[in-house]
DNA sequence: GGCGAGAGTGTAAACGATTACATTGTTTGT
DNA sequence: ACAAACAATGTAATCGTTTACACTCTCGCC
């Protein structure tokens, strides 16, 4: 391996020097600058970054632990956050946490191991008792999930609007038999839950079920289904995310229910499928790459100014109205 | 932070002690471990990463460069891949090259810079003629993608066998007008074109088209399109990956194509949204989970091992009939 | 002509671990 | 009883950088 004594050695400079020509700080004759960057491109040499991080207590990688890559909600926010990473020459390190405290803690160590300047999160719920802790080891953002901390930047969704605006949607639409499906894992799913029951009330109506259960396709399939063969058929099923919605959507199907005109769907997030299949869904879509990206600036801001007073970005989703939701 | 020495300090011992404590790797008395470990957790120590990998001149970490991290597909093997490494201790850098041959140089370089054990990989096309270089440098298992080289371990899908089966397949099922949608960007798209134009053989049929595209849901739309709107319409559409298939879905809902009387469509991989639409997709389903895996395993012996011959591992993969494919 | 400022460079000490080598006891075999 | 082997530990070099400090010139200025 070549290393920067190498290059000092060919240029005939000390290793200093080299290190100075590299990082571009401090005066240095033209004439060896010259020499230094000839000698670095003549041996093809590159900086060792475990080297540089070590000794520089720092490094040019960012973190983002995030509950579940196979969701295209975060493999897009994952996208986002390269992107914008990568223009401030950061790489990204990305892990998954499978909504499990365990892998959660895991990795939030690793990611302090590897040094990395500072961690994107979405966090499970367990998560807030120990979050204290990490938060003082290094920067921090979280996106999509509300930590009980006021000492953190976050990137959220204005769920509780985004959920009323759905919904109000569907009683706009003449849908009055309304049930939720909302993901127990995560914040989000209360938050979604209070707009849906927020618009339920200023149409003077209760909902005909409301249940918080785990974001996998199979639960959203076994409720829905339940909720179908009840007597009190809901005339509309709305969830609180994507999984949540393949779900009801497979038991709509298999229970041969025309949707919209005997149940309406509405859910969250924009996915490939949800404009394919029949009718398309009607969803509030959120700005993924704009959350990436934000969450990625004020990382960034928190890692040049450390002490900087914690910022809240609460962003809007946009109602996507496609056939699932037909007028009544 | 807490080092070595503070530890060593501690426990009264030397930083070599404590060193070989966590290493287990030589004797210490009973008494003398009971010490450090003791003052490991007092203080909370937990080594550092970087300084172990810079003396150690290696690290447990692999690299994953991928194409595309929203393909399904790669998200899956990144899932398997994770797994694997993290029963071996090792964490997993996970990155996409968008099928862009300048990221995958960018990314190729930070793995090594960044001093990973080894890299899993799958390359672009373009990317052969610089393949030795890279290879010389760190362990490497190239997965889903031919490289023109002996010299490498690869996981491949038995594309051929696998294409050829999924047009017997529509063949035996009465389907004689076939077209073909295959990306161009890998050389899986090639060999996948190969199978399907082997199997017509055997019919003693020519296929109505065979297109090479960009791997993108707008390209299999569009190229869609104009198959259907051609005077020759083809009876059956194969596409070689899940976004072509999206695209083609797609097409055939615009133009109110019935599937499968009129028009009937199979594709590659299994996806949440395959199964949702109407009728579901027929699909060759890739072994994600194996790939993964063994790519993963090949890699470690290889890290053990670093002049042992290369393998190629070809896995087969299972076809899914479902209502797309249906009897003519 | 002497002095301060700054340009331009080198020397060597970090960063936090691992490990070759040295050292000191304690067994063990003959 | 003595050499050899080994257990148990410490000392210090090392990995490849960055950077504080020191040094030497060369100016410009009084």
């Amino acid at each position: 391996m070549t290393s920067i004594k190498d290059v000092a050695k060919a240029a005939g400079v000390s290793t200093a020097t080299v290190s100075r020509v590299l990082a571009n700080n401090a005066p240095i004759k033209a004439e060896t600058r010259e020499r230094v960057l000839e000698a670095i491109s003549q041996l093809n040499y590159r900086p060792n970054l475990i080297a540089r991080s070590l000794r520089a207590q720092k490094s040019a990688k960012i973190g983002l632990v995030v509950s579940d890559i196979r969701n295209p909600f975060f493999t897009a926010i994952g996208r986002a956050v390269e992107d914008a990473a990568y223009e401030q020459g950061y790489s990204v390190l990305m892990c998954n946490t499978d909504e499990n405290p365990e892998k959660e803690e895991l990795y939030l160590n690793l990611m302090h191991d590897e040094n990395v300047a500072g961690v994107i999160f979405s966090p499970t719920q367990q998560f807030s008792a120990s979050f204290n802790a990490y938060n003082a080891k290094m920067p921090f953002v979280v996106i999509d999930r509300v930590v009980n901390s006021k000492e953190i930047d976050m990137v959220l969704l204005d769920n509780v609007s985004a959920a009323y605006e759905l919904t109000t949607h569907l009683l706009e639409n003449g849908y009055r038999k309304l049930a939720g499906l909302f993901g127990d894992a995560s914040t989000t799913g209360q938050e979604r839950s209070r707009g849906f029951h927020k618009a339920l009330k200023d149409y003077q109506l209760n909902p005909v079920a409301a249940h918080f259960i785990s974001p996998r396709i199979k639960q959203g399939y076994d409720t829905t289904i339940a909720l179908l063969e009840n007597s009190n058929r809901p005339d509309a099923i709305f969830t609180s995310n994507s999984l949540l919605t393949a779900g009801a959507f497979q038991a709509l199907r298999d229970k041969k229910i025309s949707v919209p005109s005997e149940v309406a769907l509405v859910g969250f997030d924009e996915t490939t499928w949800g404009e394919l299949v029949d009718p398309p869904i009607t969803v509030m879509s959120q700005p993924t790459e704009e959350i990436g990206r934000t969450a990625t600036e004020l990382l960034f801001q928190r890692i040049q100014e450390p002490s900087r007073s914690t910022k809240t970005v609460i962003l809007k989703g946009t109602l996507i109205v496609k056939g699932s939701s037909g007028k009544k």
